[in-house]
Parts: structure tokens; sequence; C-alpha cells
DNA sequence: CGCACGCTTGATGCTGCTCAATTTGTGTGG
DNA sequence: CCACACAAATTGAGCAGCATCAAGCGTGCG
């Protein structure tokens, strides 16, 4: 894969191209195979890393107990509020799938974001994407049971993957579950529920029979 | 209150002089009374907003139950994220006591970020700082039970305050309960169990007789 | 004095976590 | 191609945490 792809990457894609360029200028590039970690938390990104391929977890441990933040897929940028605010992460990053991984280096992200305004409001908005999703994150875990929460990830996913109704899973569902805040267990256990409602799974295969009847499932219950 | 003594704000003493002084050239000031709504989830802010005095609640309601996400003190500037990205608010922001605030206009605040790097910068730290509040406060959620969140709140305000391990509360304790997740009831039989390790409560004021036993206890538990 | 509000305490039921036992699925080597 | 081993997913039983409903106090204010 070439520099003129990786321009085609929805977060380079947005900036003009000189900027791009500038910020590919000392890219390096890896290609981390699934369960490597590729930072702990509390260490400091020496590089912004951009995943191209693969899906990479976000998590933070305690006490041999981890929480999932999210999983990261292709054209996700990793570490930025590290990166640009010089300080550690505050997560641990692994890759559950094979990965390839551009790294830009931390000081060229800084300088760029210093010299071109319109770079700093890409990053700006980028931050603040991920500021919103977690405090969404928060409202789900408050207000939804562990039900809702499953039952509404496979209506949203089953929207934007408009496979017709069709989700194929990247990765294994006890990941899913970890995504979701459950106990793999506890996810299974959802699943049987929701065969009632027309929902289907055959190993990373989750068919949704009737989709309109689970969107007015979901908003029975409780939508967000 | 005069200009001068705005200056002084942390959000703004960070700014060099000349920004500062731009900013605050359109600057509008209210006092809005307890218990008054600044903000509904969903609405453009046409103002950052900048507490001057008082306390501010920020949350989101949904089907009649609502989530606190913080409770924004003097000097926390209000509605960044949606002013920078020019969108809507995630959340709903009510006065918890009588306030002072400022408004800068939001266009002012776009303008200025443009022009200014060193601007812009200190306004990645504050939505980063916001950002990781949050993933801090899904690890709370997730790993710790309302026992010790309470616990670890109070330990910790405790600390901050540093009043010999006395805290004055600015609120209610059904406030304090919203804003650790838990119903006021849980968070009254929290303070109870509490007692058993040193903690005492007089209306407002709780007295930590043993900061050392409860740090201790804490960790035994779970710190984060 | 009495009403309202904030806080506490008690009793009850549900959600969801944990532990454990199967069952299903997957990949490997004979 | 089958047999086997191992991992992933399902199902069941029991229990703890916590929300909910409901009642009892104390304090302040009209």
């Amino acid at each position: 894969m070439d520099r003129s792809s990786f321009l085609q990457l929805p977060f380079l894609r947005d900036l003009n191209e000189t900027t791009a360029v500038a910020l590919l200028a000392n890219v390096k590039q890896r290609s981390p195979r699934k369960w490597t970690t590729l930072i702990k938390e509390g260490e400091f990104p020496d590089f912004l890393h951009i995943i191209v391929d693969g899906f990479v977890e976000l998590f933070s441990s305690h006490n041999d107990k981890e929480v999932t933040f999210e999983i990261a897929e292709p054209a996700s940028p990793l570490f930025l509020t590290a990166v640009m605010c010089g300080g550690v992460s505050v997560y641990s990053a692994r890759t559950i799938t094979p990965s390839r991984i551009l790294m830009i280096p931390a000081q060229d992200v800084r300088d760029l974001c210093k010299r071109d305004p319109l770079f700093a409001q890409t990053i700006i908005n980028r931050i603040a994407d991920g500021y919103n999703r977690s405090l969404r994150d928060i409202k789900n875990i408050r207000l939804c049971s562990n039900f809702e929460r499953a039952a509404n990830w496979i209506l949203q996913t089953g929207r934007s993957q408009d496979n017709n109704g069709r989700i194929e899973l990247k990765f294994g569902k006890a990941k899913l579950a970890a995504l979701l805040g459950m106990p793999p267990e506890t996810l299974s256990r959802s699943f049987a529920l929701l065969r009632e409602h027309g929902v289907r799974s055959f190993g990373r295969t989750i068919i949704i029979e009737n989709m309109f009847a689970l969107a007015k499932m979901c908003h029975a219950k409780k939508t967000l």
C-alpha cells in the first residue's frame, strides 16, 4: 500500500493535500498480528496511530478486571488526545484481529496543528466525537438494561451495515459482550430472548428478520 | 465585577492577554437564580458560557429518567465542544445554586481559535479533559460498587478541599447521589456504612475522622 | 402550629454476575 | 475424511447488589 491510497482514508481525506502530505512525511507502518498490545495505559504514545486494516480494542484494567471502551475500526485515529496534550494514554490498546497501522510521529502532528488552523479544527472535531460517544455510553449504561443495550446495538449495526438486516461480526461474541459491558453469558441470554423478536444468529452472522418490529420493540422499551 | 477580574479566571488566565481581551470584546453576563435551565440537549448554544459563581448540573433525560454527567464548578467553560464544532449540546444544563455566568458569542470563540494556535491548544486541552473524565467515569461505573464510588468521592474531595478532612457540600445530598449515579436512598445507606469507617455527616458537612484509614479501606476494596 | 421538604430506614423483588456443566463449533494431525 | 482436542457459546442454578416502594423522622418556613 502506498502514499496515494493513504490519502483516501477518512481522517486524512478531510485535510487539504499539502497538510496530508506533510503529515505523511515521516510515516511508519506496522502490521501487528492478532492480540498485539500497542500501548498500555499510562504510557506516552510516541506516534499517532491510524488503523488501516483490522480492529483494535481500547480498554482499561483494574484488579484483574477489564473495561472495554471501544472497538476501533479502520480509519480511526488512536491516542489522538494523548498525542495532542503531550500526556499519557488513559487506555490500553490491543489488536483483536491481524491489522495494518500507520504511525505518525507525535511531534509532527503537534507541529502541524500549530501551523494549520484547519487541521486543528479537524482534530477538535475528532476528539469531540470521542467525547460525545463516551457521554452517550454513560447514558446507555445508566438508563438501559443489558437486554436493551444488546437490542439497540443490533438494530443500529443492522441499519448502518445495510446488508439488508444481515450483520457480519468481525470478532467473537465475547468481544461484543465486552463492548456492551456485560459478561458473555448475559449477551448469550439476550440473544436467546431476541430470538422471540425475530433475531437469529449463526456463528458470526446475525440476521434481523423484521427490522421494523425490532425497532418498534426497542422504542417501546427505551431507545436512545 | 469587571473585566480585569474576569482575566483571573483559570480558563482565561492561561491565555496571553491580547487573546483574553479579544474574547471578552462582546462578553455578556447573566445571573440566573437557582433551578434555571441554561440549555436543553439538542439545542445550539449561541454562547460559550463560563461559570463565575455557582454550580451547574449537566444532565440528559430519557423517558422521565435523568442521568447527571457532571456538576460544573466556577471557572468551568460550558458547551465548549458544541460551540467549537458548531453542533448541538448533547446535554441539558441547569443551575442548582444561584449563579453568575459569562457568555461569549460562539462565533467569537471559533474565530479566535482559527487565528490563535495557542488558544486552539487550550481548547483542545479542555475538551480532552472532559473526555478523559468521562472515560474515568465509565471505568468507575463498571468496576466499582455504589458504596465504593461514594467512599472514593469522599476521599478525593476530602483531599482536594484540604480543610483537614472536612467537606462542605455546596448542594444537597440528593444531587451528590445523582452525580454518583445512584438514588438518594442508596447514597444514604452508603453513608451509614461509612460511619463504621470514621465518616460522620451533619447536614451538609462531612467529616473524615481518619483519612488514612479511609484511604486504606478504599484501596483494599478497589481504588481507581 | 402544621405543612413541606430533605434525609434516613425498612422490606421486597428484579437484574445481572458468578460458578459450573454441557453443547456446539473449529482447527489439527493421523 | 474422520477423530480428537481445544476454544467458543449456550444453558442452568444460586446469590448479591441495588432500585423501588413505603413509611418514619427531623428541620425550617409560612
